[in-house]
DNA sequence: TGAATAGTGTCTATCAGACATTATTCG
DNA sequence: CGAATAATGTCTGATAGACACTATTCA
């Protein structure tokens, strides 16, 4: 960080990182990998790397995306969650991250790391509480967060239930990822009605008792009505002003 | 541009750019600069600035907010938007931005622009049409974007009052910045109700009808339940005008 | 048949929008 | 007083949640 000496302001190497998210086994699980050089070495981490030189930083997600758990789907669920740039973030020195976040239908449990970085699923319930390099727990957080509220305002939860699925399949989506139980007769209801939702393939899904109506994925990103939860609204990151500038 | 060559990956140049809103004379508008150097000489732009070592995107943030409005209130209204990091979004070279949505009470005409850089306030209508350096224009269409839907979830409204308000002047600040009008009536059992999001001072403002109970804000961030828009997730359907224009 | 899962119907308290009505000031 | 603005009250249709009930399969 001696070098380019003659500018002021911040040169910083630009990293995205992954929060890709899944429900197995009726639970949030999110992607660690095992971190294979120093710093943090050996410490669970997000998924991520370098923006190269001619990539926008959607680019490099959707590549990283891809390297991580071979998923290139054009329905890809991607955004970008915010950046963090704390210049003490990185012991090596002034690197900002760009997060996104992922939702992924239920993957192959061995993840093939292309980085022959130990790739595992963990619990998010577990996951938030371990300690991960970096500011990588509130990266955690704060995407944990969002998804809980994409789930209200958006189809994303759809994104998590591989094709075809039924409409109990995309209540336990909910159910998992806000942790609480739904009435499976109003959900029902909510789900049917709102525009371009979930559509009918017309197919029924044998079980045990009475075979479930089948459904693929709608044509709409945005839920109206959205889906609220009971309780009171989550919204993305707010900055206070007191976190960065307690300066009075 | 042809130092560092030595990195595959990308060594940029980061930025934080504001996008510093108002409601004035009834319509939301938005701080802007006109460049005094190139690229884009001359044109207007959102005011920002290169992240300085061995600071946080959000004290940069705070610390060019003040710079270009004075405003330095421990109850800023400021949150970062996202990254924009277009590879081709600057001429000169690899420079990301991190940009910032600030809402402010009206602040006086002329804006004290430290960087001697000629500063307005501009009808957000008209500027979203107009070219603007940079990507500033999709910048500038997202944050509005962001506001809009952060008057529904949050009391940012608030923000944009100096106080003490009256009910009339909170709702003007929806009405500016949602282009819609709303029932004078719902708007004041609604923000009354939502809890903490308006506290009554006990003084009445004068004017020259009844005169109008005084507020400041209230401790919430969340507004609880939401202010949703009606058009949100109304089906424009089959109500027709003639039976409400023949009911009278 | 009974257990299990899927799906429908219905009742009710609540709430949003529409709008009528009352209250308080100024000129 | 009448105009202007603020504030309250009321009516009604829509809907969320609770939950009873029906439907269809398998063992």
């Amino acid at each position: 960080m001696t070098t380019a000496s003659t500018t002021r302001h911040a040169e910083a190497s630009v990293v995205v990182d992954l929060v890709i998210l899944t429900v197995r086994g009726g639970a949030l699980q999110v992607l660690l990998i095992e971190r294979g050089k120093e710093p943090f070495l050996g410490m669970p981490a997000l998924p991520g790397g370098y923006v190269r030189e001619n990539e926008t930083l959607d680019q490099a997600a959707v590549r990283e995306l891809a390297e991580e758990t071979g998923v290139a789907s054009p329905r890809l669920q991607l955004e970008q969650l915010r950046a963090y740039g704390d210049p003490a973030r990185d012991p090596r020195g002034h690197v900002i991250t760009i997060a996104y976040l992922a939702l992924c239908p239920g993957l192959p449990e061995p993840v093939a790391g292309t980085d022959a970085r130990a790739a595992r699923w963990a619990a998010v319930r577990d996951a938030v509480a371990a300690p991960l390099a970096f500011d990588h727990a509130a990266i955690l957080r704060d995407a944990v967060e969002r998804a809980r509220s994409q789930l209200e305002y958006t189809t994303a939860a759809a994104a998590f239930c591989p094709e075809p699925f039924t409409v109990t399949d995309l209540r336990q989506v909910y159910e998992a990822i806000w942790d609480l139980p739904l009435d499976p007769s109003n959900f029902r209801r909510k789900v049917t009605r709102a525009a371009s939702f979930i559509e009918a393939t017309g197919d029924r899904r044998l079980h045990h008792g009475r075979p479930a109506a089948l459904y693929r994925r709608g044509a709409a990103h945005l839920l109206s009505p959205p889906l609220l939860r009971a309780s009171d609204h989550e919204i993305p990151a707010q900055v206070s002003a007191a976190t960065s500038a307690a300066a009075s």
